[in-house]
Order: C-alpha cells, then structure tokens, then sequence
DNA sequence: TATTAACACGAAACCGTTTTCGTAACAGGT
DNA sequence: ACCTGTTACGAAAACGGTTTCGTGTTAATA
C-alpha cells in the first residue's frame, strides 16, 4: 500500500522547506527555475495531490454543497439532482446528497450534521412534515450563521434566501384551461394538503382556470389526500361517488395512479376522462395512455439552484440581496388527454 | 450574522486553555466538577459544534462516503442511493454522489477529486464505457492507497475489493423459465452489449434456461443495442424481422417502451406477447399492463454495499479479505405475463 | 568599498481540533 | 520538614496545507 505523499515528504527528500514545495507547486515567482523544476518532476513522479481537508480548513471553503431533499425516488427531485451535479460539478463542487424523507426531525438532523464545516451551502426542499409545521428555525440558525442557503420547489416565505421555483399556478392554470378548451366540464383535482406550497399553488391555479371560463367550483370534485403515499381508498371512494370528465393531479404517482383506478372502472382515457399530471417524468412518458403532463423542468431548475448558490459563496460581496426565480412551466401534450 | 463559535473562542471568554476546553466538552475525568459544567454550560448557551473538518484532518476519517454511478435517473440506482444513505446515515456518514453518466473520462475525474481526503470510502457502479474500456487503473491506484471500495451491480473481477451483485444469470434463468413453462417458444431478448456484466451474466441466464428445456437459441432472437438510449429504430426493426411470443429485456426503461412498440403493431400483452423486464422499478409497477419483473432489490444492494463499506473502513485489522455478496433477485409477477 | 536592491528560500503563524505529557499546588503520611 | 501522590490544568505537537514576513547571499550602484 503506497500510502498519500504529503508537502513534508517531498520537502525532506529534497531537503528544502515545506513553504518552498508549496509555492514551487503553485508555480510562484519567487522560486527558482531550477528548484520549481525539480519538485514538480518529483510531485508528478509520486503523483502528488494536495489533500482537500487540510485545504478547506486553511480557507474554510470546502467545495461541497449540501443538497437535502425530501425523496429521491420522485423522478422529479432525481432530475433536479442531476442539474445540481452537472453545474457543480463543472464548478469544481461535489454534492453531499441528505434524504429527509419527508420527516422533519430528519431534516433538522441532516442540515446540522452538514453545517458544522461540511458544507459551503444548502440547497434544498423542504420536506412536507416541515412544511406543515411551518417551523423553519433549522433554516433560520444556518442562514444567520451566513451559509447561503438556495430553496427550491418546496419554499417558504419565512425564510430570506434565494429561491428557485416554478410558477405552479400557472401550470395547473394552464392545465386546467387545456381541460376546458376541450370542452370538459366537470374537472376534478386530486392534490394533498395545503400544507404543501406547491399544491397550494397549483390548486389556485386550477381555481383560477375554472372561474375566468365560468365554471363552478365544485368542493366535492377536490380530494385532498393527506399525505404523499397512494391512499388507493380515498381514490376509489372519490371516483365513485363523483362524475367527472377530467382530472388534474398534483403528482405523477397520483396520476398514474389513479388512471389505472378510472380504467379498471371501465372508463376510457382520453375519451371518457382526460387527465393531466404534474411533473413531466419517466412515468408519464412510459404510461399507458401516455400523460399529458406539467413538465417542471427539474434539471433546468437543479442547475439554477446550483448556479444562484455557488455564485451566492463565491461572491465577495456582504449583500443581503435575495432573489425567486420563477420558472415556467410547459404543458407536454400526450395521449391522456384528446389532441 | 452570528459567526460560528470555536474552542479558542471559549478558552478566551473563560479565561481557560484550549486543552481544557477541549476536555471538558468531552466529559475527561481530568477536569474539575465546577469547570466542566462552567465550560459545557457556556458552550451549549453559544450552540458550541466542533468543526467537522478539523475533525476530519485531525483523524483523518471524513465521515463521508462517496458514491460513483453512471446515471441516477435509472429507478434502481436511484434505490440503492436510497438504501445507502439510509445505513450511512444511521451510522453518522454522509453520502458524496458523483453521476459519471456513463463516461469514463467523468468517473476518473470523480474519483480523483473525491479520493484526495474528502471521503473514506468508495461504493460504485462502473459506467458502460469503463466496462467497455476495460481501464480499471483509477480504481486500482484507489485500492492502492488503502481506501476501500465497494463495487456493486456493475463489477469487474480485475479489481479486488469487496463486490454486491444480485445474480442477474439467475434473473434471467427464472424469467425465462417461467416463460417456457407458460409455453413460449419464441422467446427473443433484448440486451446491450455483453462488456456490461450484467447484461452478460443475463444473457448468459436465458441461454441457460432455453437450453436446459431444450429450446433452441435463435441468434437472431437477441437484440443487443450498442447503447443506453433507446434506439427505436432497431427495435422496430427487430420486431418487424422476427416474430415471437415473449420477449427478456435487460431494463426497465427498454421493456416499456418495447412494450409500447409491440402494442403499436397491434399486438396483445400478454396474449400474443409476455414481457418481462429486469428492474422492478416504478415503471413496472405503473406501466399498462403493469410489467412482470426481476427484482433487483436496489434497496437491499445499497444497505449491503454501505455495511461492507463502513465495516471494512471501521475494522482496525489490516486484513485484505474481501467478499462478494450475491443476492437473490426475486421475479415480480404482473399484467405482462399470463398468470 | 560601503550601500542597496533583487533573488531565493526558510521560519512561523494559522485554520480548529485532539491528545500526550509536563507540572504547579496541595494533601497526606512519616 | 520531607517525600509522595493526586488533582486540575496548560503547553505544545500534530493533522496538511497556505501565506506573510524575515533574512542570507549575491550583484549592482554610488
């Protein structure tokens, strides 16, 4: 095992000081040709690299970023990872990837753990415990330590950080007047609780699309699930108690999902009911019929995330200055729905 | 901004050294009662946190772990992450995810920048250029320094390090095997190339299981595409050429979309065709029909790989054992096959 | 020849911990 | 009064770098 080779060993096989290796390596002025010349040869000979931790100590910069999330099996957050790493990556910056799993007290957890010096910054969304407890003092200690912290998707308005999101009342509003345009009518909405901002949103959005086309709003053609797991109960219970001839949903799983409730009923996708989805993933390409879908853009959002991050730490500036980026959302338009 | 507070800074508030600090905040039986509960009492009213990077220079153990796959938008991969930051993080790790997308050149430059001190150890999957390549220098030079790896799913047997794989030619045998026993004779596969050692070890499965039952294996029948991507064209083509009564394919993402082109021809799942797919991801579970599928069990692998990782970082000896852990893939019955 | 500037390098502080070792102060025993 | 043993703490080295500043040597200048 040929263990790492270190400044002090290449300083005292070559008998000079540790400060001249140092600066031989960085190629500074003040080192002779010759000498530079020799301690690089013996460095690329012995494949010398710096070692990261003692670097970040020194300049108290670590390179990393923290990304926490509430669930990476949501294609949707895997997209927006992949932007972050793709950005940071080219930055020269390495993820650090912590799962809340929807739970708070993880949450809390993951973010101390990685504040004490990991990290060079947060890039997160919060998860739905959190953001139905509307308790953000996790957040508040790391941003008044001075980490920047860039929010995405799941956001919060107590909280003075940048912020990326789409707009997902646009989305849903877009979705619902694609809806009305094809002359549904009775347009139901499978979403969780508001507790959630972006069902929240999206739920004003699809208010809004009903009543500038004169539609009412019909309460019962609203189910609120409670929480992100299928409740394939409440599902079935919904759709037999109702008609409709259209649903959004807030998610790909609930759509997916609930199609294949509607179809095991007997009913026909797009002709008897049309649906559309939310997040453009995997599922809604392979999907049988294919979902037409609100495409968030994750990894377009990932890479913004990271970019307003990095150049949030690398910014000598003390400002205060806080932006929201407002992605738009685009519809894809597939099979569920008539063309 | 309330700056992060350090041992110095207490030492000096309380009039002390650094070393009793230091001690104190341990519990060390060399300090005094009275002293002890001074320091720790001022240094929870500060929220006092050691600096993890310190730490890390000092014993040089990180804590974190890095992680090196080639695509994180696979549904399985993303199951292992999930499986790993699940034990990692139980056992106070972090997770470092690298995405080398299938590309040599990115999995070399993860490698590098992650092995010069920032994490303790390596779990990974080799990218389809690596496996092709048959370059494994990086991960040598890696095992050389002494930092252990932890290959899984996408192993090499040039490399000696602990490895997790699920026995994917048994995957394919029993797939197989259960469309010969529902009566297919036609059974086509559709594969990438065999330098991805698993796709080898599946065709090698299905050839086994035809041949055990005395089926013939028609080359013709073995689609083996030259990428990742979906190829449509050749899918089609191959579908137009040959006919058949079931097809094996080697991931998820490939099965539902050949699903979607045999349906297209007109053609019945499972009726005039079975399918079944390796990967029981989300797809399989919500495509139309929902697919019988080899569980790879991604969770599992991760958990598995983590344990071997940390064990291995964790354990004093010095002992250069290493194992290769086989799990039982498990067969998923759904729409796609007769039941 | 004395002064000075440029050159090439080393010493040491520093980042924030941990840990070993040394020691002042005091108590107890003889 | 002397020795010994605790007790309670501090000094300093170490981890592996970067960086500031000081300095010995040489060559150029007056």
């Amino acid at each position: 095992m040929k263990t790492k080779i270190t400044l002090k060993d290449i300083a005292k096989e070559l008998e000079v000081s540790i400060s001249t290796v140092s600066k031989a390596l960085k190629n500074s002025e003040e080192i002779s040709r010759d000498t530079k010349e020799k301690i690089q040869a013996f460095a690329k000979l012995y494949n010398y690299k710096p070692n990261n931790i003692a670097i970040s100590l020194k300049n108290k910069r670590t390179k990393n970023i923290g990304v926490v999330i509430p669930d990476i099996v949501h294609h949707f957050f895997t997209t927006v990872i992949r932007g972050i790493e793709k950005y940071a990556n080219a930055k020269g910056y390495n993820v650090i990837v912590c799962l809340s799993e929807e739970s708070f007290d993880k949450e809390v957890i993951n973010m101390e753990m990685l504040a004490n010096g990991s990290i060079d910054g947060f890039i997160m969304s919060l998860s739905s415990e959190t953001q139905q407890k509307g308790d953000f003092n996790h957040l508040k200690e790391v941003t008044e330590q001075g980490i920047p912290v860039v929010l995405f998707d799941r956001i919060t308005n107590e909280i003075d950080c940048d912020k990326v999101i789409i707009d997902d009342q646009l989305g849903a509003y877009m979705a619902t007047k694609k809806l009305i345009e094809q002359g549904r009518k009775k347009i139901a909405l499978i979403t969780t609780g508001d507790y959630l901002s972006v069902s929240k949103a999206r739920t004003e959005g699809y208010r809004k699309a009903l009543m500038e086309n004169n539609l009412p709003v019909d309460e019962s053609l609203i189910l609120k699930l409670s929480s992100m797991e299928i409740d394939e109960k409440s599902i079935i219970d919904f759709f037999d108690s109702n008609s409709m001839d259209a649903v959004l949903c807030v998610n790909e799983i609930f759509t997916v999902y609930s199609m294949k409730l509607i179809q095991k009923k007997g009913l026909h996708i797009p002709n008897d009911v049309s649906f559309i989805g939310f997040t453009d993933g995997l599922l809604s390409k392979y999907a049988n019929p294919s979902l037409t879908a609100v495409a968030q853009h994750g990894e377009k959002m990932g890479e913004t995330s990271a970019q307003m991050l990095i150049d949030k730490i690398e910014s000598e500036v003390e400002e205060e200055t806080f932006q929201t980026k407002i992605l738009e959302p685009t519809l894809v338009v597939r099979d569920s729905t008539i063309n």
